[in-house]
Parts: structure tokens; C-alpha cells; sequence
DNA sequence: TCATTATTTAAGAGTTTGCTTAAATAATGA
DNA sequence: TCATTATTTAAGCAAACTCTTAAATAATGA
């Protein structure tokens, strides 16, 4: 009846088979598990999430075009812009001097059930 | 053939009715934006994300068993579950001195993708 | 009541974030 | 080539994040 663990709790009930096959399957998706936080990380600002749907949009949109809808100045437009980039969310394509962003399909995959949720969405149906 | 606005960019071609098209959306869906933007910010740290997986999976937990699974002191899990609770994403259930934590519905369907997608998932397949 | 156990709270330190301003790159067209 | 425009980069700073350790709360049972 005594907890075989040298751990923080003493619980009796403890359910030892339970925490040793939670902590397996938590390994087993380390990997996984960090692309996703990442990827829910830059969705997760408000000033990106806002870059995201405008992306979903309008297909694509430069720098500038999101710096005068968003009211932000362009370096701080573009700072995100590059955090989404390094994260594989956002790709660019060069047109003269204009750099259009637009969403990775994966991303597009990734993020389609809230940035399509957020479509014609209230807080109610958001929740 | 003038743009009529007063902006940082200076494109001829800026479509003007574009950018002004986009600002009135963002602006109607500033509440869901924002809503949104906190609870992917929440779930956007691997060590939240675990638990959020981990919830889900197993139904409810309680701060200890949660400590020993991710092998983190208690204090740090617990303040990571207020958070959490803070933003509405799970909810507590006393039971003596245990308090199991458990998603909310609200939780359980938003981050349905995810985490249900997480739970076969190789690096591959989370893309 | 008192010792034990589970959990939370608080204070502190080190790191990261996200903006600002100024300067650097890059491409266009006169 | 030179001036203009679009974008990025860099440095600096205030605020937020996430852990640590120590102390406070809360519930149980002898």
C-alpha cells in the first residue's frame, strides 16, 4: 500500500501506472509538442493574429498595406512579419519593392478552424 | 491618379479601398481577436500546452500528479494553472485536499484541432 | 489541538517580448 | 548617378514571462 515514488506527493491514491504512462506519452511527443507551442505562440499576439486573418483574407498583403491597417509603425509591422516568417508561417514574394506576405498552406491548415471561426465571429461564438 | 491618403506608403497602386475594407473588419472583430489572442497565447508554451494535453487525455488531474509528470516543481505547475484558470480555459473540483483541474467545454472545443491532432502525432503530421 | 499534506501566494532574478527611433539595404526611375 | 520609396536591421528600454525559494492557506487525521 506504499507509493513506490520519491516524488513531491505522498498521496496514497496516487495512481502510479497513470503518471508513468503520462509521462511516456509527454516524451513521445516532445517534438511535436514544441512545433506546436511554437506555432500557437505567434498566434497567440494580438497584433499577429490580427497580420494572420488579414492574410487569410486577402490572400496577400505588404508590409505597408498592414502597417496603415493596423495604425503601427512598419518596423514594428515588420518585426512580426519576420517572427511568422522564421516560424514557418508566412512566406514572401518580391514584387519590384514591394515584399507580399501570405500564409504557408500549412499554416493555412494549421490555423483554418480559428481564422476561419474568426470570420463573422462575436465573442460568443468564439467560445 | 493621387492616392488620397496620408499614410507611410506611398504606392500609386495601394488600393485604397482595400486597406480601408480591412480596417472596418478588424475593427467589428476586435473583441473575438482579442479573446482569441489570449487563449492560443495560453495554450502557445509547451509547458501549458502539456498540461492542456494532458487534461484532456486524462479528464482531470491535480497539481501534484501534473508536477511529477512534467518533472517540474509544484509552485511553477500551479502558477501555470492559474493562468489557465484565469483565462477561463480549465476549472477546479475540490476533493478533500486535492483539486483536480479539468479543460472547460469552451477549452475542450477550441483547442480541439490541436490537441486531438497531437495525439498520434509525429512532427510530419502536426504540419 | 497539532503535525502532516496539498496547494497557493509572494518576492526576486534572469530572460524574453514588443515597441521606438535611427540607420542600413534594396529597387525604381529620372 | 542620384533622389525616392519600400523594407529590414539594430540598439535601447519598459513591460511581461517563468522560474526559484520561502512563507501562507487549507484540509485531514491522530
Amino acid at each position: 500500500m506504499k507509493p513506490e515514488k520519491a516524488s513531491s506527493c505522498i498521496r496514497v491514491y496516487a495512481d502510479e501506472r497513470q503518471i508513468k504512462a503520462c509521462k511516456m506519452r509527454i516524451e513521445n511527443l516532445e517534438d511535436p509538442i514544441r512545433f506546436l507551442a511554437n506555432a500557437l505562440n505567434l498566434a497567440g499576439n494580438e497584433v499577429r493574429l490580427k497580420i494572420l486573418f488579414l492574410l487569410k483574407e486577402e490572400g496577400e498583403l505588404c508590409p505597408c498595406d498592414i502597417s496603415d491597417i493596423l495604425a503601427m509603425t512598419v518596423p514594428a509591422v515588420s518585426q512580426h512579419l519576420r517572427k511568422l516568417k522564421d516560424g514557418g508561417i508566412v512566406t514572401t514574394k518580391r514584387t519590384g519593392q514591394t515584399i507580399f506576405y501570405a500564409l504557408t498552406p500549412e499554416a493555412e491548415k494549421l490555423l483554418q478552424p480559428h481564422l476561419g471561426f474568426l470570420k463573422n465571429a462575436t465573442v460568443e461564438t468564439a467560445l
